[in-house]
DNA sequence: AATATATTTTAGACTAGACTAAAAATATAT
DNA sequence: ATATATTTTTAGTCTAGTCTAAAATATATT
């Protein structure tokens, strides 16, 4: 049995190093998990006893195969879960993850399957970001940072890389979604600010948020 | 903040105690939720302290009037998953118990309004049991036990008091459903089963079934 | 009413998970 | 190469929730 909280390490050393293949220290974990490097340290061994991790004292975390797929289980609950709210609950994507937090944790394997077919097989949640599949594999979509791209292309805006309440929100207010299609104007290189236009209007952008927006050309 | 486990108590002491109006004694918490009757005296003291259960040593447990609601919205969110889970996931009515029971405990107000809603606002479960409304409030459905009618009346299946995998497979087994219209035929008093007929054949039930059996006239 | 039986509570111990502070190891800078 | 700073681990403590065994109280029986 995997508890809530491994799998909430588990989570965290999944997505710090690139699906856990990269060692990860116990203090990112710890920042990312929001507790401390030594309690890290602890679950980090037990994790390593169930065989979900593989841990070198001093030199951080990989996870194993098996960890490699329970933590991809999750990630996929947690987005179909995330697609859920918004489809059929009338969520906002400013709303949905502290419950997709919650609910990532139910157990039931015929849960998950008949979400997933009930949704209609998503691929992707309402950030962009990929679903798993069963198996845990799934293909990002191509896309590129909109700082990498050259004035005057445009694209479209297909994943959002925060989902942080106040960023999420800030892009509501300025009427930016996912599917927007967005050209980038000028770039300002005093305070590394974007000018883009979307097809309402022309409006600047900081590169606080620029750095979180992604568009396939 | 009320935790998954008080929450657990909660429920059981509704149930028990006529929506915790009853007195409950710390023996019968602690069989139904399958602990021991030490580890429910330390609970019902921290519940109390929280002002969500009135206990008085010896003499078993009430619940307040926040208690109570708290119990109601929980076993509201239990049964609306359940309507969820057989209606629009597929599940049959002996596979929900387990899932709804983690799903219960999910916390967040718009979710349960916004199920609600996309359900129908539903009345009853699956096994027939009422859904408090927002306000922890229900209407039961009339109905008798089957042991109670007389011979040769009929009425229609409207709730089935046990939920566990065991009796719902029974029932599942022998084309029994919530909506059938059943008749009493006879009463055997040598071991209390009864013969009742459905639509499609006559067939004699056992006393331990009867009992969890209840139909509207 | 006195005693036996059953129920309930208390006391003390355990586990999972987290924390602080100190010690050990590693990395960085002179 | 050594001193200093940073990171990581260890040791010891805490809380929530649970348990067993013993003590206290209530109930039942004569």
């Amino acid at each position: 049995m995997v508890t809530l909280s491994e799998e909430n390490y588990l989570k965290a050393i999944y997505h710090l190093g690139k699906q856990g293949s990269v060692a990860v220290s116990t203090n990112a974990i710890a920042e990312k998990i929001k507790s401390k490097a030594s309690s890290v340290t602890d679950m980090v061994k037990k994790l390593a006893d169930k065989n979900l991790a593989n841990y070198v004292k001093y030199q951080g975390v990989t996870l194993t195969e098996k960890g490699r797929l329970i933590a991809a289980l999750v990630i996929r609950k947690h987005r179909l879960w995330e697609v859920f709210l918004v489809e059929k609950l009338n969520f906002t994507w400013d709303e949905v993850h502290d419950v997709a937090e919650q609910l990532e944790h139910i157990k039931s394997l015929k849960l998950v399957d008949e979400l997933d077919a009930f949704l209609g097989c998503p691929t992707h949640d309402p950030h962009g970001d990929p679903i798993p599949d069963k198996d845990g594999n799934y293909s990002p979509i191509k896309s590129v940072n909109i700082l990498e791209i050259k004035k005057g292309e445009q694209g479209v805006l297909v994943l959002v890389k925060n989902s942080s309440d106040s960023f999420l929100k800030y892009l509501n207010k300025n009427n930016l979604a996912l599917g927007d299609a967005i050209k980038v104007i000028d770039f300002e290189p005093f305070d590394k600010s974007l000018t883009i236009e979307t097809s309402d209007r022309k409006m600047i952008i900081s590169n606080e948020v620029a750095k979180n927006l992604y568009l396939s050309l």
